[in-house]
DNA sequence: ACCGGATTCGAACGAGCGTCCGAACGGCAA
DNA sequence: TTGCCGTTCGGACGCTCGTTCGAATCCGGT
């Protein structure tokens, strides 16, 4: 963490500016100006530090799929219990994702610009991350399933990458109650009621690991 | 229907032909001059038709809008169970994106680019929108509930729109399969069985309204 | 045939875009 | 001090963008 180097900081100084530029303006509207502006940096020194626009975008979600993907390990490491999994799943999703609000606008809303081989290498992390959500899903209902695995693992992705849209912390309260509530919503429904001391037994699975992914 | 003037028809057809560009490259990426080859009308003669780009986008969102409340209202219309109601909600929202991809991808993916007073009517229609499904989950679940209703709104709206992400008819089958799968996964969450004729009594809520939006 | 409004279009404008180049700067090793 | 290399930047290039304008064309009513 204290080993990087000037240039690997600066670096990452500009890829959280650039990821908060694209999430308000949109990757397309946001000009490399603007990022300029954003980091200090002039406009010609940026592409010191990279090729060009799109590695910038590519650079930005790939830290992200790496950091989420790597605190969803740790956290499912010695947990068997297929709901307890989930609740981790769910928790380390919408917790990176909070702490990270440009960046997850950048994952949701910008996810077809990519081309070529940085396309093909972010597509390989979320197949790797839809992989292991089929699979656990298809672990917490081995009967016969009443929703398709697929089309149930892509509602979990909709109800959880949507939050995008609308999830602001000072209106919607801390994130593990949305993650409690989602949890919930996705395993038994909005019909039924939510027993007490239920799935979450108290909150106490809700993940820990660091956040802060850039 | 048929009393639409040669003007009528011919904005009709620029604004099909519009969605399936913004729909494809993005609004942003996509420029006019890509939709004056898309219609064969010339790129000054659109202006003819419309004022700006951003009009494009204004008069496909509302007209999809307009659409999609107009065929809720007419099915919910004589229908009082709750439950039958969401699953027609869920039914009319699915089969309208199913049957104007396009324009779902650009009611999902191009929400904020719309402004001034553009994108206060578009506004208004969303918050009826929204407002009728979360009046619905209300009366569905009148005990305290388990998940917040706005929470809940959001989540099944986000289950919903996600589809434009992944869903393909030719691979994910037609579109009232996947209403019925998302209505039980709503209602009753994924770890439960679906009951023999259960929540929707043999298909027989699929919604009838007409789809075509443009 | 002819008029007048509705419709269409080629050509251009100014602005902003991503990217590149060559010069300048900084600090450390010799 | 000198030389070197990692770093920074002003300025420009070529291109595409949304929009405009004035002229040309079409077409139904007289």
């Amino acid at each position: 963490m204290e080993e990087q180097s000037r240039y690997d900081a600066k670096l990452i100084r500009i890829l959280r500016a650039a990821a908060a530029v694209f999430a308000e303006r949109g990757y397309h509207r946001a000009s490399i100006r603007d990022i300029s502006a954003a980091t200090g940096v002039s406009l010609s020194g940026l592409y010191y530090y990279v090729d060009s626009k799109e590695e910038l975008l590519y650079l930005i979600q790939r830290q992200c799929f790496e950091t989420i993907l790597e605190n969803l390990h740790s956290d499912l490491r010695d947990v068997t219990d297929p709901e307890r999994r989930l609740s981790l799943l769910i928790s380390n999703h919408l917790g990176f994702f909070a702490s990270n609000m440009s960046e997850m606008k950048v994952l949701s809303h910008e996810a077809d610009v990519l081309s070529g081989d940085y396309a093909r290498k972010i597509t390989d992390q979320k197949r790797e991350y839809s992989a292991i959500v089929s699979d656990l899903l298809d672990a917490l209902a081995p009967q016969a399933h009443s929703v398709d695995l697929r089309r149930a693992t892509f509602s979990l992705f909709g109800m959880m990458n949507w939050i995008y849209t609308w999830y602001r912390p000072d209106r919607d309260g801390p994130v593990n109650v949305l993650a409690t509530e989602m949890t919930h919503l996705f395993l038994r429904g909005f019909g039924s009621g939510l027993q007490d001391g239920g799935i979450e037994g108290g909150g106490g699975y809700n993940a820990t690991s660091m956040w802060r992914a850039v």
